[in-house]
DNA sequence: TCAGTACTCATACTAAAGTACCAAAAACAC
DNA sequence: GTGTTTTTGGTACTTTAGTATGAGTACTGA
């Protein structure tokens, strides 16, 4: 958070001195209105992509809603099962991946449907992603 | 495609409209510098916004690869059950929604594995949001 | 019309997934 | 340090999921 307002504000002040900068450059004459013009809208215009790719991300993608991974009383070890199952490995797989036993694969998934209202491991996963609490 | 070509000549024509009206504005001292300028870096901004959003929306979300679905030879009825997996719904659901036996369903998720060369409903669901050939 | 493909369904089976209940370490908060 | 939650694991069971195989029907292109 402090890293993004560090950049919006840099941004907004290098935004500010080319403002000043092109509207000095042309009242000394050593550039025309063209161009002056021209590279404002350029850089604008990357600007403006460069905003929106970054506020895209954060908005569809990749964020994760960790207070209601709380809200729903999802524990650490039960949701990283969770990020497992999303990936389609079957318990067994899950249980060696995590050096645990598959009986606790079932009682963490047993408890991870309870918590997420489903009856199937594919629903759970259907509904943390609408959730927000899966990446998508 | 057509509509796509149309509207960035449109707006090609537009900006460069913007952008002759503006020196002309200017020169014809109707407008101060820092008005034209400022109008520029709005509407190059906007733009900038506008246009990543629509490329972003093809390239990331709700597109389908159809060609995808023809060369792993899945069929419709084949590509409805998926869609239905995808969803968390048990074999017993789809036969209900669908109006088909739950041996046909099964029929169809095993056909389904193979061609998408998976173990697990879960995985053929990751693989086929992968290959772009359910919507993400 | 004939071959090929997609769709449907059944049986019989094996393999996972999921439930219910219990219980003991381990981590954590107060 | 005591109570609470988390994590781990087990047994025994039921329910889904998935495989293998066969077979009839419907549609489609040559």
């Amino acid at each position: 958070m402090k890293k993004t307002v560090f950049v919006f504000s840099a941004l907004i002040i290098a935004l500010l001195l080319l403002f000043k900068l092109s509207r000095y450059a042309y009242l000394s004459g050593d550039l025309s209105i063209e161009i002056v013009i021209g590279v404002i809208a350029i850089v604008f215009f990357v600007v403006g992509i460069y905003i929106n790719k970054k506020s895209l991300q954060k908005e569809k993608n990749h964020f994760i809603d960790h207070k209601k991974i709380e809200e729903l009383g999802i524990s650490k070890r039960e949701y990283e099962v969770l990020v497992q199952i999303s990936k389609g490995f079957s318990n067994k797989e899950i249980a060696d991946t995590l050096f645990l036993s598959e009986s606790t694969i079932k009682t963490h998934v047993s408890n991870l449907l309870v918590k997420l209202d489903s009856k199937r491991r594919t629903q759970a996963i259907e509904k943390a992603k609408n959730l927000q609490i899966l990446p998508i």
